[in-house]
RNA sequence: GCGACUAUGGCGAAGUGGUUAACGCACCAGAUUGUGGCUCUGGCAUGCGUGGGUUCGAUUCCCACUAGUCGCCCCA
């Protein structure tokens, strides 16, 4: 076979089989959103660059690296969205929603992100967000909520073996004085860590905490911990953050080096992770972390805001790496078999018929025997399978049999969509 | 972006510098003339990721490209 054209790298096709997986994990993320009063919002695909210049930072890899960024025929720089949240505030500033009587104003989204990256198991150049949103309150209690709504996700699910981690970045002040603290704890020594720390001591000395490369140098251990800078406003933040998170019955650890990728986090910075054995590098579920700038820096009023935004892929795959079952609905109620030309003009009409009851119902289109029709009927996992040939129109029945059991009786036509809604009703 | 490994039918997977590219699953047909799941029989890659090169001859050797996986980086 010519391969002529071929997916573009880091993309997937979400396949029959699959597609129905998606579909429930989306409906279930939705529906909790709900409950938790999260409205959706949905925002364009792409942005103008200089908003995620603005909002994500213009030191962040993803800015400096990642962005699919083109211009086009008006001559406007364009960025795909590499993430959901600029888009959001960006949406909530332009139309004024600080405005809206709902207050805080809770909204949820679920798309594509992309960003350029070298794809490997568990990441994507295209990939599907679900994220939310809380803006405009900066009660640690809405902190709690939006980290309980993303465990309840994941429960929810059947997921068992995930882990959530917090920290907290404190305030500006905070930060500016462990920057500060962070600056001076390396300055000296700088030149012995790796060349992208020594790069970060001047663009985001708190980084050179997240390097892999440098975690076991003498000078890791020693440094400065952010908790140890927190202001006293900060530090009783982070207090009710941890107590709500205790009274909530969600366990948590802390790490006082998880920093995230993105400038606009500060107070509460939290990851997912799943610690299902076998699940590769690619462990972080879902990230979040409060922005109370962002919507300042997108040209909004000072609104605190906080969120998390997990990626259905990695959902996707921790279910699998945890053997989880989703109950996706699968299979016909009834398959209609027709033997011969009469029976078959008859068939078209009873299987319109019968989804128009109400019924998943399917028939033959590939001219197939009988006995081809009754094995396609089990493949597609159909209860039940009507049979008409000239035998049951001259009687106006169809032999229903039961595939499970192999019973089989007659019905009269005109009473088969009942017969079989009956039936189906007492099997589950 | 760097390093390593991999690429054979719808899927999984053997294999060789040279007449017919194993096998398993799936699929199709028949045994069973109107009854699926079991069994048996038969069928199913002029083709071995793409493009070049070496050679009398390459799926098998070499190069490039493309894609996937792993590590680094980063994250969702």
């Amino acid at each position: 076979m010519s391969m002529a054209f071929q997916i573009p790298r880091g993309t997937q096709d979400v396949l029959p089989g699959d597609s129905e997986k998606w579909q429930y994990v989306e409906h279930i993320a939705r529906s909790l959103c709900s409950r938790y009063g999260y409205q959706e919002i949905r925002t364009p695909i792409f942005e103008h660059t200089e908003l995620f210049l603005r909002g994500v930072g213009d030191t962040t890899d993803i800015v400096q690296k990642e962005m699919y960024t083109f211009e086009d025929k008006g001559g406007r720089a364009l960025t795909l969205r590499p993430e959901g949240t600029a888009p959001v505030v960006r949406a909530f500033v332009e139309h004024k929603l600080y405005g809206s009587p709902n207050q805080p104003l809770k909204l949820y989204y679920s798309g594509p992100m992309f960003r350029y990256e070298r794809p490997e198991a568990g990441r994507f150049r295209q990939f599907v967000q679900f994220g939310v949103e809380a803006l405009g309150s900066s009660d640690p209690a809405i902190d709690a909520e939006v980290m309980a709504l993303a465990m309840h996700i994941y429960e929810a699910l059947g997921l068992k073996r995930i882990r959530l981690v917090i920290n907290s970045l404190g305030d500006l002040d905070s930060r500016r004085a462990h920057r500060e603290a962070l600056v001076r704890h390396f300055s000296n020594r700088i030149h012995e860590l790796c060349p992208d720390c020594q790069t970060r001591l001047h663009t985001n000395p708190l980084r050179i905490l997240d390097c892999k490369k440098d975690r076991d140098h003498e000078l890791m251990a020693t440094a400065p911990s952010i908790l140890d800078y927190l202001n006293d406003e900060s530090r009783a933040y982070f207090e009710k953050v941890k107590q709500y998170l205790t009274a909530l019955g969600i366990p948590f650890v802390i790490d006082a080096r998880l920093v995230r990728g993105l400038d606009y986090y500060n107070h509460t910075t939290f990851e997912i992770m799943s610690e299902a054995e076998g699940f590769g590098a690619a462990a972080t579920l879902c990230g979040g972390g409060r922005y109370n700038g962002l919507v300042q820096e997108i040209g909004g009023p000072e609104t605190p805001g906080i969120g998390f935004a997990l990626s259905i892929e990695r959902l996707l795959a921790a279910l699998d790496a945890e053997g989880v079952e989703l109950p996706v609905e699968s299979g016909l109620d009834c398959y209609v078999v027709a033997v011969g030309e009469r029976a078959k003009d008859e068939a078209v009409r009873l299987v319109y018929a019968l989804r128009r009851f109400g019924l998943r119902v399917d028939q033959d289109y590939l001219g197939r025997k009988l006995k081809a029709q009754l094995k396609a009927a089990d493949r597609l996992g159909a209860s039940f399978v009507a049979i008409i040939g000239d035998e049951e129109l001259e009687r106006q029945e169809a032999a229903v049999k039961h595939m499970a059991s192999g019973e089989q009786t007659n019905v009269p036509l005109g009473e088969l969509a009942h017969f079989l809604h009956e039936r189906i009703g007492k099997e589950e």
